[in-house]
RNA sequence: GCGCCCGUAGCUCAAAGGAUAGAGCGACUGACUUCGGAUCAGUAGGUUGGGGGUUCGAGUCCCUCCGGGCGCACCA
């Protein structure tokens, strides 16, 4: 497998692949070989030799059965024979399989299965009925994940784009960690360079109009309020300290003061936004640490820079097929930010990370080929880098669509549409999308809407099934009962239950290979309504204590992946709401 | 002008090249004196922006046109 991650490539890559784990889930791999041990045979008699290609095993809808696959209809080509005629000597295999109570063909060459209850209600005997850990697949070795998101200048407050990054970002750390892999979650800080002697500036100039002078903003200053707050922060602590000396001499501090006090306002949002890091990483210090000058000398040696009009060059265009070569070094002898960057990448390589994710807004899409350059420069595999590019979040309020700008200070800030919608709601609607979809980010309708937002109908069969405990303990019945008589459940409603809730490892395992942790949001709302109509058919706790003890104990695994899924998505629990 | 992303129900969005394109919201009709009605059952709503092509099969891949967004710096 080339490229277990890249949407972009996986097309290719996993066509002509059979290595699909199915770690997640026992009963697809169990399915998956029965396939391909009935395949080998056919494709022996065929005379085909060659690397099959990929095999789907899906669970399609509910009245073809468990499990359907495409076997037949891709093997047409490489065995030159008929689908339907393949899936006849498939089938003819497969009927003999213990795991199966049917096999049958369908459709165009679909093959469909079921399998027998008892070994549904075996595997969900497996999961824990204590909301503890289920659906953690086995490490993956020899990967070290680095998942690099939001990373916003510290120039002003996040807005709700931001949010989104955030949220995507923190949900597919999460999401690769639960997938088995290595990860480590960092936020890359431009803390310095020309924008943050704007931002100084700015509040010196906001300063200087504390005592009366007429300084004017500039056309590049930041507008935003908030710059106001922090000149007046400094004047409480300093007083007129720096109307005495040069403005040149007063920058650094401003800018530095300016830029730390912004980082602290946006770590503090983003933990409010449950958002967690593993790493804080700093331009500042690849520049102070001499590692821009080391990966500039590094990148000459490999002869993928030279020197035109007294700048240095790095060849994007022969590396990557960039539009046009990209300055690292500019003449007047100051590196660009491009520059720090590879620095900054460079030194994710050197601390062991395979893969790069970068987490970026959809409007550096014409940086992702300069960055695939450096990454070959460097003498890596550029599909190494991955960039998810976030589609931008358009903002309307009032009915109408507003420009964003931290600059002009024209942003709703993401702090401001969390207090009102809540962390939950908020991370849940940005995580039902997936990430290269402009999103259309109504503020008015995600306040009204609080109340109707999908993920109360998640969080609201957790709270259910926590109150049946309350309730089953009330009247003195063990809410978990240690050998309940799993044979009780063995009718169409409690299979549909345990086999959605089994697939969970699998939603994983998928959303993870795709890079799609919105799958998590749709999975969840789709368990949820298959316990919220199960609830409405069946009661739980009756008359009939072995029947009572079995579905509290379906009850309990499927609160357990309720739980366990939300946590993917940083969205709590609520055992009551 | 060039490049990238997007266009799916009235709205917000799903859908590894697979079967009759699915959910939620909104609209309409119903639900057991019971463990929570933030729920459940049902109805209506579609030429997947238009047109070509590729193949057993296209919302998905290719070409083209239309419409929207975003880029095209010795800014970050």
């Amino acid at each position: 497998m080339q490229c277990g991650f890249c949407r972009i490539e996986r097309a290719t890559s996993f066509a002509f692949t059979s290595q699909i784990g199915d770690n997640g889930h026992p009963m697809r791999k169990a399915v998956r070989d029965a396939v391909m041990q009935a395949l080998v045979p056919v494709a022996q008699k065929a005379g085909f030799s060659g690397e099959l290609p990929y095999i789907a095993i899906e669970v399609p809808e509910e009245k073809f059965g468990d499990f359907s696959t495409n076997a037949a209809m891709v093997m047409t080509k490489p065995l030159k024979s008929n689908p339907r005629k393949i899936a006849e000597e498939l089938t003819a295999t497969l009927k003999g399989h213990p795991l199966f109570t049917a096999v049958g063909i369908a459709g165009p060459g679909f093959i469909n299965m079921s399998v027998k209850p008892e070994a549904w209600l075996e595997e969900c005997k497996k999961i824990p009925a204590d909301n503890s850990d289920y659906g953690t697949l086995p490490p993956v070795p020899g990967e070290k994940v680095l998942v690099e998101f939001v990373s916003a200048n510290p120039t002003g407050p996040l807005h709700i784009g931001h949010g989104r990054g955030a949220a995507v970002g923190d949900a597919l750390a999460r999401l690769l960690k639960k997938a088995g892999y290595n990860v480590t979650a960092e936020y890359y800080t431009n803390d310095t360079g020309l924008q943050m002697e704007n931002l100084g500036r700015s509040t010196l100039i906001r300063y200087k109009q504390l005592f009366g002078m007429d300084d004017a903003l500039l056309e590049n200053s930041y507008q935003g309020l908030y710059i106001r707050d922090i000149a007046q922060e400094i004047k409480d602590a300093h007083g007129d300290k720096f109307l005495k000396q040069a403005d040149a001499e007063s920058l650094p501090f401003f800018t530095t003061y300016t830029a730390d006090k912004i980082l602290d306002d946006i770590k503090e949002d983003l933990k409010k936004f449950r958002v967690n890091f593993d790493n804080w990483a700093s331009e500042k210090s690849f520049h102070e640490s001499g590692a821009v000058e080391k990966t500039i000398e590094h990148l000459k040696q490999h002869g993928a820079i030279y020197e035109k009009d007294g700048a240095l060059w790095l060849k994007t265009i022969e590396l990557a097929g960039d539009e046009k070569d990209r300055v690292v070094k500019r003449a007047n002898g100051i590196t660009t930010y491009l520059a720090a960057d590879i620095a900054y990448h460079d030194d994710k390589y050197e601390r062991g990370f395979t893969r790069l994710i970068d987490i970026w807004g959809a409007d550096h899409h014409g940086y992702v080929a300069r960055m695939k350059a450096a990454a070959k420069a460097l003498g890596k595999d550029p599909a190494s880098l991955q960039p998810l590019l976030i589609q931008i979040v358009s903002l309307k309020k009032g009915g109408e669509l507003v420009a964003m700008s931290t600059r002009s200070g024209k942003f709703t800030e993401l702090k401001e549409v969390v207090d009102e919608v809540g962390v939950d709601a908020c991370r849940f609607t940005f995580l039902t999308r997936g990430y290269d979809a402009q999103l259309e980010f109504d503020v008015d309708l995600a306040k009204s809407q609080s109340n109707e937002n999908p993920v109360y109908y998640v969080q609201y069969a957790h709270a259910r099934i926590s109150n049946i405990f309350k309730t089953a303990a009330e009247r003195g019945i063990d809410p978990f009962p240690a050998d309940p008589n799993w044979a009780l459940l063995n009718r169409e409603d409690d299979l549909r239950v345990m086999k959605k809730a089994l697939f969970f490892p699998a939603m994983v395992e998928d959303a993870a290979n795709g890079l799609a942790p919105h799958a998590t949001t749709h999975y969840l709302t789709e368990l949820a309504g298959v316990w919220h109509k199960y609830y409405t058919g069946n009661r739980v706790i009756s008359d009939d204590a072995a029947l009572t003890a079995a579905r509290l104990a379906l009850a309990a695994r499927v609160r357990t992946v309720l739980k366990n899924g939300l946590e993917l998505l940083g969205v709590s629990a609520p055992e009551k709401m």
